[in-house]
RNA sequence: AGGGCUGUAGCCAAGCGGUAAGGCAUCUGGUUUUGAUCCAGUGUACCGCAGGUUCGAAUCCUGCCAGCCCUGCCA
């Protein structure tokens, strides 16, 4: 496509699984697309769901179909309320609807119950007694196949009776399960009568204590989406064995016989360098305390990055920039952060602050601070202007000054040097203080009046540009600045992966801010111009501390 | 010979028999009161390897190699 030709149309994503759509909406195999994002609710959602959530909510957008969102409740002892507002709260933040209440797997027990009994009267399906560690040594292994239950002959009248029994709670955990009579000689493990139901006497969030058996995934996933009707079941990578007993549980159930029925295809997982993605991983890291809790900032998790500043327009652009395939990849962090960078840039509005002070003393300036305008964005008027004060003494970053410059190339302070105080005048390094241990601590310098708005009148060339706050109007803050969570590209390969925890992924600095930011809101981006974008953190209330969402790139530091 | 998948530039990723899109990163210029942004330019990709079919192969066939996944009453 010609460069021209790109304002043309809106760009839509091209990748396998929407060519199959296009597809079956050709063939007519479907009239509408319904997708469905499907979470257990056992932990927060991470960077990683959210590209599921973008593909599955994505293509419903873009096809004019509905995604439910789904909660994948079948195993009530390891999930909880908690999460099920949580992940909500997420989806509906990265800007998603799903049509009406939430569903649930959960809402369709008796349905998957009904299914169970037909399977038992097709005799394709039977209540096993083996033990779960006689049913591992039955099921053989990767190189031989297995051997039947012998519960597998059971007649069908028998079974109906024993499956009834297990929901009655005759049965006690462990004792006996449902499953279904396929192939104990299959390549595929999963097909070697796989349990379709255990015995569980938990109390359930949605069901409480109706139920005392409860429907595996396997199970409980192909009907669910059957009963919606989901037309594109789409789910990783690790699912494409399973689909086998997903294309078998539909094929052998009256109700789905039809060519629209659900169909499942497998796109691989997210896999994000310096981080870990899986949520045992992430769990183990909030239990052990390694990090603040699910939304610390530095966690891979929706609400740690949305405190970290990340908008939900950087998060769907970068799901847009990685793409959907089957390739199991890395992914660099560097296409997130572009991601967010390209959406602040354009959002943030300008503000400076000094992260690690010191102080300026303007010597030839007398007077009260005065007030000068700068613009709140330097390529977009309409966002406005704000007011910002100039005064005799001021705070520069400690990074800006140094008594003697290293080579032509330096573009700041230094003594004899000059340089422009950004959005104000040009000064002049005239001598500095320095305390026991040799570090700056006052830098005296003299300002020129007539280089507010201009260059200097006589065409002296001030190449350099730092910020800076004035001292008797800055207000005091935290700043939290934060780098990669682990010191290695893929934690998840360590066999210990705490132990390459980056020992400076939070570094917290004290500095000062512009006085116009005492009221800033919680998650609102700044760009504090040339050091990076940063947001108030959304849980220290009115105390002034800032989040480092990302630096400014920068591509000069390295040489 | 267990089975299921995948291999296109440093990273992600289009392409589906007609002679290799795009993004990120890199590098080079230009603009700039953010060493940012913006603009322009920048790539010898043995298309995993080896054969074969074809006028023509990243695309079809065969054989190899490498990586990932599968033996929960987890999802």
């Amino acid at each position: 496509m010609s460069k021209a030709g790109k304002s043309e149309a809106v760009e839509r994503p091209v990748n396998f699984i929407r060519n199959i759509i296009d597809e079956d909406l050709a063939k007519h195999k479907y009239e509408s697309v319904r997708t469905r994002f499907p979470p257990e609710p056992n932990g927060y959602l991470h960077i990683g769901h959210a590209k599921s959530i973008c593909l599955n909510f994505g293509i419903a957008e873009d096809y004019d179909g509905a995604c439910n969102l789904r909660f994948d409740d079948t195993n009530p002892a390891k999930e909880d309320l908690e999460y099920v507002d949580s992940i909500q709260q997420d989806v509906c933040w990265l800007g998603f609807k799903w049509p009406g209440e939430p569903c649930y797997s959960s809402n369709y027990f008796d349905q998957f119950y009904a299914y169970a009994v037909e399977l038992i009267e097709k005799g394709l399906a039977y209540v096993c007694f083996l033990n779960a560690e006689e049913t591992r040594e039955y099921r053989g292994n990767l190189k031989e196949p297995g051997k039947d239950s012998p519960y597998r002959d059971t007649s069908v009248e028998e079974n109906l009776a024993l499956f009834e029994k297990m929901r009655s709670g005759e049965f006690k955990e462990g004792e006996c399960v449902l499953r279904a009579k396929i192939d104990m000689a299959s390549s595929f493990m999963c097909m070697r009568d796989p349990t379709l139901y255990r015995v569980r006497f938990a109390h359930h969030h949605q069901t409480g204590d109706k139920w005392c058996i409860y429907p595996m995934y396997d199970f409980a996933h192909c009907l669910s989406d059957g009963i919606e009707g989901v037309t594109h079941s789409l789910c990783t990578l690790e699912f494409q064995d399973n689909r086998r007993l997903y294309d078998w549980v539909l094929d052998n159930l009256n109700d789905f016989q039809k060519p629209d029925r659900p169909f499942q295809y497998e796109f691989s997982r997210l896999n994000l360098e310096y981080t870990v993605m899986s949520k045992r991983k992430l769990h183990q890291l909030v239990d052990d305390k390694l990090v603040e809790g699910w939304n610390d900032p530095r966690m891979p998790t929706i609400s740690g990055m949305r405190r970290r500043g990340y908008t939900p327009a950087s998060i769907r652009d970068f799901a847009e920039r990685i793409g959907i395939s089957k390739v199991d990849s890395m992914t660099e962090m560097g296409i997130l952060e572009a991601a967010v960078r390209d959406d602040l840039n354009k959002v943030a509005p300008r503000s400076m602050a000094v992260i690690d002070p010191i102080k300026v003393v303007i010597e030839n300036y007398q007077d009260e601070p005065q007030t000068l305008m700068a613009p709140v964005h330097p390529q977009n008027e309409t966002m406005g202007k704000r007011e910002i004060f100039f005064g005799r003494e001021l705070y520069i970053d400690r990074a800006d000054f140094t008594e003697v410059a290293p080579n032509g190339k330096y573009m700041r302070l230094a003594l004899d040097k000059e340089v422009r105080l950004r959005n104000a005048y040009v000064i002049k390094g005239l001598r500095a203080d320095y305390d026991a241990d040799g570090n700056v601590t006052t830098v005296y310098c003299s300002y020129d009046p007539d280089t507010h708005g201009k260059n200097p009148a006589d065409g002296r060339k001030v190449k350099g540009v730092i910020h800076f706050v004035e001292a008797s109007h800055a207000l005091p803050a935290e700043f939290r600045l934060y780098d990669r969570l682990f010191t290695v590209e893929n934690p998840a390969k360590e066999e210990d992966f705490e132990s390459v925890l980056n020992p400076e992924s939070l570094v917290v600095k004290y500095g000062f801010v512009e006085p116009g930011l005492l009221n800033s809101a919680a998650e609102q981006a700044y760009q504090f111009e040339r050091e990076g974008y940063f947001c108030r953190d959304n849980q220290c209330g009115d105390k002034q501390v800032y989040n480092r969402t990302v630096a400014l790139r920068d591509t000069w530091s390295s040489r």
